[in-house]
Parts: structure tokens; sequence; C-alpha cells
RNA sequence: GGGCCUGUAGCUCAGUUGGUUAGAGCACACGCUUGAUAAGCGUGGGGUCACUGGUUCGAGCCCAGUCAGGCCCA
């Protein structure tokens, strides 16, 4: 007879090989096709709400590894919210206006143009209708990428910056904040990008290496014109700017005296200086303190006005230079503020251009002089027509002391890659001072909950320190500024004027600023009983774009009707849980969305705030988009899903600390492809072992069970409740460390291992084969559930095969209640003895094995002298003792005869087992043949055949 | 140059208020199994806790500095 027919041998569909790369594309189109996230927000209306605000990833190019780990981790939270039965909508945004789209788009008209021989088409409209295209474009393929990781939430109604609510919104945030006088129009050095022709926000602005042309020029005082002050500047551009030099009142001065002249500067610089001019150290004559400085007037090196000296000990310095700076108020921010005391116009002789001009700023007789106006300032290959005409001058006049080129960071437009210039002009602003308004600021930031805790820090600082907010852009692409000027050229900036623009927005699209003239538009905007002066003009400007995406709390949370839960109503109902991002954000959105907030709401949009880290190379450099030598993989999210499958990419962001750095490599995505193997096949056992398991009639309960199930099941919900609080902590790697561990240990090498010939060999019905599967159940369900936020696709698929579910019942639309679960401290005492002389007994086995005193466990016959409390117990059940121990056959002697010592064990031997193996479930047995009716198998076997 | 942060086995993580030979999983090596089988089990090797100095009876944990890396800023 073949006994192996008369096993229950595991049976299960669940495949084995996960082949993701297929299955989940399927998977993704049915969750779409029955509207999976329709289904869980329906199902979890009326529970409470959860709100993660998304945060806009801009709309150009694809998906980077980076925005996928940030949407990726949003998911887990989402996900985690819901199945712990919160209602937990989510609606992704997108950021679409902003200088790389106009960029871009520009350029490809000016392509476009230059071909077709005419540049018509490059009026502002033209180029706003090519941006919207370009941007839906690319939200577009944003939203499939996203999808394909298996992101969840209602992509048919994401959020975007360029749609008319919003743009209304944000406008009407705008005139609030307008009515409550933070915004100021003013003039003020700002980055310049003169290809671009606009200002640059800090953000717009990128360090690299530059060669500039550094002069040592000398300034002769009023009081003694052959006496100098020696300023070291890199932008001799500047220098027709100059309206003052600064001088550190803490340093020391040296004079020197060369061919009669008289020189200053720092002591500390004497040596450089020194070498830079051909000075040599006899020619010091005296050294002074730079707080005799005061009062002291030079004159401009080749214009006619003077240049007085003023202390700025906080950033003149003598770790370069010569100690005294030159000052332009117009054309760097330390000057500007200098400046700002002093009484100095911020004077920037230079147009929209980079060519130098004459301004009203000063008459005209301390103008420039006439052969630089014209000179373009904006540097090609190291110099530039400006510089070279200022050298020119400064040559002619004797001022020039030194010239050298000079390698140093200098801040370049990150579009254009051209060095950015500080120039003085108006843009609006907003005041960050105003009413007190920081201190507020720092005070909500304390308010708010900053995850890991030294983002607090960040943004702390970040909000202390910066400057005013220049909110104006001379773009195109943006939301307009809806300001007027008069005849006079005086803006006019209304908060009721920018409410009735905002209601036209509404209405019809921005671009309905950009198509209409000024007179149609002030028509539509003015109110009645205006006062003012007339309209005669319309701003051109549009806002930063960090007033878009900041203002998505105001246009997205308070109005979207998902977040208008009952719970969430009055007060500060409106406020998000949570907002999710790279810590570069601290500066950058978290700080947008709090100031806007703030200065129009009267408090912080959300109540915590969670930073992640950022990809970086396996030696946990910086991640380079191109490296030297050979081809390097495009750090898009499409490279990985397409290689490994969303889960494995999934399981690999949960496996790493994220707010820490986070490590992408091949290397470490295979072992995480691993790890999902183990977790997979695990799934697979507990699924083919329930396969005529019905849990409504074949439940047993714990106190039904034996020892093993209970040990067993104690441990899972121990684990259940580790990553349950793991995932309230947000820390996925916990999640992933606890279960791959509890998979990899308890389960497949303990109690998966060791319940096997109860589950092939007991009859179907017998308890306790029904006892294991009971509690196989419930882990295999649980797993799916704990499982489910992160391996997205797998966890459903598992599900699916789970006995009792119902066909179309999704494990991301359930509620998982963990367990929590105990022993008696008798018997977890008792066991907690055996698994030590587990250990022993493997040890010993092992041993044996090495000596060949047996070939397998299997084959071995254990015996040692057990005494103490419990020992008796052992002996009730030596069958589960045996399976437990691994072994053949058991020999244990009880000795003593004191219960109340803990259990422990002596004299442990092992040996070849008597008797021979049973055909049928292939463990070594005395009883073979001892029933007539089944001669060849063990009496244990032949029981379960009747 | 400044601010914030990180640095424990090949990889990912634990290491409680400083206290016995620093832990886990994976990977690796060797063996077993072939009724979870493109699976499973057992055993084993592997760490000057980035470095240097200090405080202490005692430091991976505290202090100072150095180095490397990240983000932000100048």
């Amino acid at each position: 007879m073949e006994y192996k027919n008369t096993l229950n041998l595991p049976k299960t569909d669940f495949p084995m090989k996960a082949d993701l790369l297929k299955r989940e594309p399927q998977r993704l189109e049915r969750w779409y096709r029955e509207d999976l996230y329709g289904k869980i927000q329906s199902r979890r209306a009326g529970a409470p709400s959860f709100v993660l605000h998304d945060g806009p990833p801009f709309a150009n190019g694809d998906v980077h590894i980076g925005t996928a780990l940030n949407k990726i981790l949003k998911d887990f939270i989402i996900r985690r919210e819901t199945i712990a039965g919160k209602y937990a909508p989510y609606i992704p945004g997108w950021d679409c206006h902003g200088l790389p789209i106009e960029f871009k788009v520009v350029q490809e008209m000016r392509k476009k143009a230059k071909s077709g021989g005419s540049e018509d088409g490059l009026d502002p409209a033209s180029i706003r209708t090519a941006c919207e295209e370009y941007a839906l474009k690319y939200v577009g393929i944003q939203k499939g990428q996203f999808k394909r990781l298996g992101v969840l939430g209602d992509w048919d109604q994401p959020y975007l910056t360029l749609n008319r609510a919003y743009e209304a919104a944000e406008l009407r945030l705008f005139a609030d904040i307008v009515e409550k006088g933070f915004v100021y129009r003013g003039k003020k050095p700002v980055y310049w990008s003169i290809p671009c022709r606009t200002a640059l926000a800090e953000a717009e602005v990128e360090y690299q290496d530059h060669v500039s042309q550094s002069v040592y020029v000398a300034f002769p005082l009023t009081s003694d014109p052959e006496a100098h002050v020696v300023i070291w500047t890199t932008t001799p551009w500047t220098l027709p700017a100059n309206l003052a030099i600064a001088y550190n009142s803490r340093l020391e001065y040296v004079e020197y005296l060369v061919d009669g002249k008289k020189y200053w500067i720092a002591s500390a610089l004497a040596s450089d200086v020194e070498s830079k001019c051909g000075w040599t150290p006899e020619q010091r004559v005296r050294s002074f303190s730079g707080s005799v400085l005061e009062n002291i007037v030079a004159l401009h090196p080749f214009i006619n006005r003077e240049s007085p000296l003023f202390a700025g000990d906080h950033f003149v310095e003598d770790s370069a230079g010569t100690g005294f700076v030159h000052v332009a108020p117009g054309h760097g921010t330390d000057d500007y503020h200098l400046g700002l005391e002093k009484g100095l116009p911020t004077y920037s002789p230079v147009d929209d251009a980079g060519r130098l001009t004459w301004t009203s700023d000063l008459p005209e007789d301390q103008q420039m002089p006439r052969e630089l106006l014209g000179k373009s300032i904006l540097q090609k290959k190291g110099s530039s027509e400006a510089n070279e005409a200022v050298l020119e001058i400064l040559k002619n006049s004797g001022r020039l002391l030194a010239q050298e080129d000079y390698r140093h960071s200098y801040p370049h437009c990150w579009r254009s890659k051209t060095p950015v210039v500080f120039r003085g002009m108006d843009q609006w602003f907003v005041r960050i001072d105003h009413e007190g308004f920081r201190d507020n600021a720092m005070k909500a930031i304390d308010s708010v909950e900053w995850v890991p805790q030294w983002g607090r820090n960040r943004i702390d600082a970040a909000v202390q320190g910066r400057p005013d907010w220049c909110i104006s852009r001379q773009r195109s692409w943006g939301v307009p500024i809806p300001a007027f000027y008069d005849a006079e050229g005086e803006p006019i900036l209304d908060a009721r004027v920018i409410r009735k623009i905002a209601d036209e927005v509404e209405n019809h699209g921005s671009n309905v600023w950009f198509e209409k003239d000024a007179e149609e538009l002030w028509k539509l905007a003015r109110p009645e009983d205006w006062t003012g002066s007339e309209a005669v003009a319309k701003s051109q400007d549009t806002l930063d774009v960090w007033i878009d995406s900041g203002s998505s709390s105001r246009a997205v949370v308070m109005r979207r009707e998902e977040y208008q839960t009952s719970d969430r109503q009055g007060g500060n109902g409106w406020v998000a849980d949570l907002y999710l991002e790279g810590s570069d954000q601290h500066r950058g959105w978290f700080q947008s969305s709090l100031l806007l907030s703030l200065a129009g709401n009267g408090r912080a949009p959300y109540k915590s705030v969670l930073t992640h880290g950022f990809m970086v190379d396996e030696d946990r450099s910086k991640i380079s988009k191109s490296k030297e030598g050979g081809y390097v993989k495009p750090q898009t999210a499409e490279a990985y899903v397409g290689q490994y499958g969303a889960d494995i990419v999934r399981l690999w962001v949960a496996s790493q600390d994220f707010r820490n750095d986070i490590v992408v490599s091949e290397k470490r995505i295979k072992t995480v492809s691993e790890t999902y193997r183990g977790i997979r096949n695990t799934l697979r056992y507990q699924l083919s072992n329930l396969f005529d398991f019905n849990p409504e009639t074949d439940s047993l309960q714990p106190e039904e069970w034996t020892p093993l199930d209970r040990w067993i099941w104690e441990k899972f919900t121990a684990v259940e409740q580790s990553v349950e609080k793991a995932y309230a902590a947000h820390e996925f790697h916990t999640v992933y460390q606890v279960l791959s561990q509890f998979v990899a240990v308890e389960l497949s090498a303990v109690y998966h291992d060791l319940v096997k010939d109860r589950l092939y060999a007991l009859k179907p019905d017998h308890p306790v084969r029904r006892a294991s599967q009971s509690v196989l159940y419930r882990m295999c369900k649980g797993l799916c559930q704990m499982l489910s936020p992160i391996l997205v696709f797998t966890a459903e698929e598992a599900w699916e095969f789970l006995p009792g579910v119902d066909q179309g019942d999704s494990v991301h639309a359930n509620v998982w209640s963990p367990e929590s679960w105990e022993r008696t401290s008798e018997e977890k005492e008792l066991w907690d003895q055996a698994f030590r002389i587990r250990e022993a007994v493997l040890g010993e086995l092992e041993k044996a094995r090495r000596e060949k005193v047996i070939g397998r466990p299997a084959e071995a016959r254990i015996s040692f002298k057990l005494s103490g409390k419990g020992a008796d117990s052992w002996m009730d059940d030596t069958r589960s003792v045996r399976e437990f121990l691994n072994g053949a056959e058991l020999d244990i002697t009880l000795v003593g005869d004191n219960s109340s010592d803990p259990l422990n064990f002596t004299d442990l031997a092992i040996n070849k087992a008597n008797g021979e193996k049973c055909p049928r479930c292939w463990r070594w047995e005395a009883d073979i043949g001892s029933n007539d009716q089944h001669p060849t198998i063990c009496g244990r076997c032949a029981e379960q055949l009747v």
C-alpha cells in the first residue's frame, strides 16, 4: 500500500515564485477597476479621521527614486492608519508652476521659433499654455509611476497648484496677508539670473566652484590724498556701485609706505597682501587699532564721490582680503544692511539684461564714467565686459595694486548654470518681523511635534535667521500678483482688488490676468468705493512658487470635501495630523507652509512633521546622476520597480531607518529579496497546511491546544504588539526586523518544522492537528494584515488564499486588531526550561552525528535525567516531548522528589534508537507491526487510518 | 566657513539610567534532508563598537577633538 497517499501533505495554489513583474500590474488593474480606494473610503466613513497632507512634488521628469521613497513612506502610514480602523484619505498633489518648467518650455519654443524663422509666440499667454501642457503631461507620467509603486490614493482627483480653485484659494490667502499689512514694496539686492532675467529664490541658487577676477584697489582718503585704504573684491564690476568701505574695529591695522604712498590693511593679512602687491615687511611703518578709523572718509577710485568708512565688525574678517570691505548696498546682503543703517541708497546701476547703467539714485555728476555704460556683467569664460572695463580704468588711474584669479565657491543659477549677481531692485516682500510675527512663528514651531526631534532645531534656525520673504518673480509661469500701477508708476496692491481677481481666476483661470489688458482688469477689480489713484498698468510679476505650495493647507486641507469630516469641524479641525517630507523641506515647504498658515490662519498647519533622509550610494555618498566611467543606472523609481517589482522596492524602503540616509544599491536590494522569499515561503507553508481547514467549524481555542501551539501563539501576539508599536512610531525598519526574524527563527526553524508530523500524519480532524491549524490560520491572517501596509501586493495575494475570505474582500480594507495573549506563568516557566533542554539536546545530537553515533537526529535515542517542578508532566506526553526534542526515542528518568525546584536535566546522552523507520511517518518506532491490518507501519499511524 | 545630523560584524538593525567574554536576522562556510523542494533543518567562522585623548574602579554608551558622509546655509 502506498501510505504516502494517506498523509495530509500540504497543498496550495499560492505560488512559491513571486513573479512580481507580471502579477503586480494585474492586481493594480483590478484594484483600480474595482475602485479599491473608493471602497475603503466609504467603508471607513464616520470613523475617526487621520489627515496626512501630501507635499506636492514638482511636475517635471520621471519619478526619482528619492521621491518614490517619500511616497512609499506616506503610503505605509496611510495604509497602517486605515487598517487600524481610521478614515485616512490620501489626496496626492503636484507643484506645477515655476522656473524649471518655464525654462525648458521657453527653450523648446525658441528652438522651434528659430527653425521656423520667427520668434513669434513667446508672449506670456502662449508660454503659459505650453507650460500647462508640459506640467499636465508630467503629472500624468508621474501618476502612473506612483500607482505602479502600489501607492494608493485619489489619483483621479489630485490637487494641482495650477487648478483654478487652487489658484483662487492661494490669491485669497494672499489677500488676507496683504490686508494684515505683511506685504511691502521694497528695493533690495536679490539674486538675479541674467539669462533667465529673473530674481531667484535662495532655493534656486546653487553653489559651484568659480574663478573670479579678484582685485586689490586703493581708495585715497579725503584728508590725505597720499594715504589709501586698500580693499579686495572678487567682483570688480560692483566698484561703480561702491558707496562705502567697512572695517572691523576690533582688528589691528598696519600702514605701509610704498613709493611715497601710504596704504592701510589689516595686520593679520599683511604677509598675504605683501606677496600679492609686491611689498616687503620693511615697508611697514606703523600699526593702529581699527577703532580709530571711525569718521574717516575715502574717495571713490574713479568716480567723483565719497566713500565713507563704517564699522562692520560682524562681517569684516581677517581670513581673506585686506580687512577693508568694499560696500555696494545694491549688490550684497551685508552691504545692504549697512547701507540701511547708514542711510545709503540701495544703489544698483545694472539693468535687467545685466548691463551697467545710470540710475536716478545719484546726481549726474556722481554717476559712473560713460565708457562703462552698457557693459555686460555676465561672466563668460572667467571674465565679463564690465570687469574688463573697470580693470582698464583702474590700471590707468594707478589704483589697481594687484590682480589675480581667485577660485572659490560662488552662487550660480540652478537652471542656466551661470554665476548669479546680487542686484537691488523693486520687489514685493513679506515682512517677517511684522507685529512680532517672527516670535509667533517660533512659538508655533514649539506647538508642533517634530520627528526626529532635531528637526525643530533646523526649522527654528531657518525661521530665526531668515530675511524678509521676496515673493515676486519676473516670470510668466506662475500665479500672477494682482497689482496695478497708477500713472505715477506707484504700485496699487489692495486686498479687495486681489479678492475680485481671485473670483475671476476661479471662474476663468489665471490666464485671465495675462489675456486681458490693464484697463479691462481694473474695471473688473476696482472696488466701488475706491478713492485711491486709478490704475493704468498691471503687474507682470508672478508669485514665488513657495507661495503656491505653501498655500496648500488653505487650498486643499481646508477645502477638499474629504477632509470636512464631523470630527474636524470648528476650532483647529483643519490642521493636518502629519506632514512627511525630506529634511531639506525644513527650510522649504515646512517653512513656507508654516509662515503662510500662521499669517493667514493664525497657527501652524500641521500637528506633527516627520522627515526622512536622502538616498545615498553604496559608499554613502550623494547619489550622482553621472559617474565617471561606465554606465550608471538612471535613479528613477521605474528603473528599480521594472527590475525587482514594487513589493521588493517597498520592503527595501521599510528595511532601513529612514530618519538617516537610505543606501540604494543592488546588493542591498538583493538581500531584501532574500528576506522577501523567506516571508513568502512562510506564508505559503501556512496556506498549504490550511487546505482542508474551515475556520468556522474546525477552529479550536487556546485551552484545547498543545503547549507548543500556545508557545508560538504567545510569541506571535508579542510580535503583533511590537509591530503595532513600531508602526505607531513610524519605525518601519523595526517592523521589518521583528517580522523577518520571527519568520526565520520562531516560525520556520521551530514551529513549522516541529509541527509537520502532526499536520501530515494525524488524521485530518485529529484535535492536535486542528489545534495547530487553528494557530496557523490565526497567524497567517495576522501576518497578512501586519505586512499589508508594506507588501501591498503579496499580502493581498496571500489573503485571497486564506480560508474563509470572501472573494473580492481586500486585506487593505479590513481592520487589523493586534492580539494580546499569555500563557500561565507555570506553563511559561516549564517551557522556557524545555527550550533550554532542547538547545542542549540539539547540540548533543550534532555532536553525536559528527561522531557517527547516529546518522541523523530522527534516528537518535535521547536519554537524560529530569528533576524539579513540572518534570512529571513531561512524562504524561512523551510524544510531544519527543517531537519537541527532534529525536526518535526518549528515555527520561525522573530523579528526586522535590517538585518545588526548577525543572532541570542531567546526564544527557545520545545513542542509536531502537526500532525501525515507519514508512508512513518516517519516524523511528518500536511498535511497527503492532497493528495486524497495517503490519508495516507504526501503531500511531495505524490508528490514523481507522 | 557655519548650523543640524549620522558613523556598532560583509548588509540591515538591537544595545535599557556607563557594569560580567558586545546581541539578532540575513549573507557566508561546512554538514543533513529531499513529504515547504528554484524549498527546509543543524553547526560554525566573523566586531581594536570611525579615530585620538579625557572623566571613571569600569565607556559602544559621558566630555573634548579629529576623520568620513548627508541635509541646510554662507
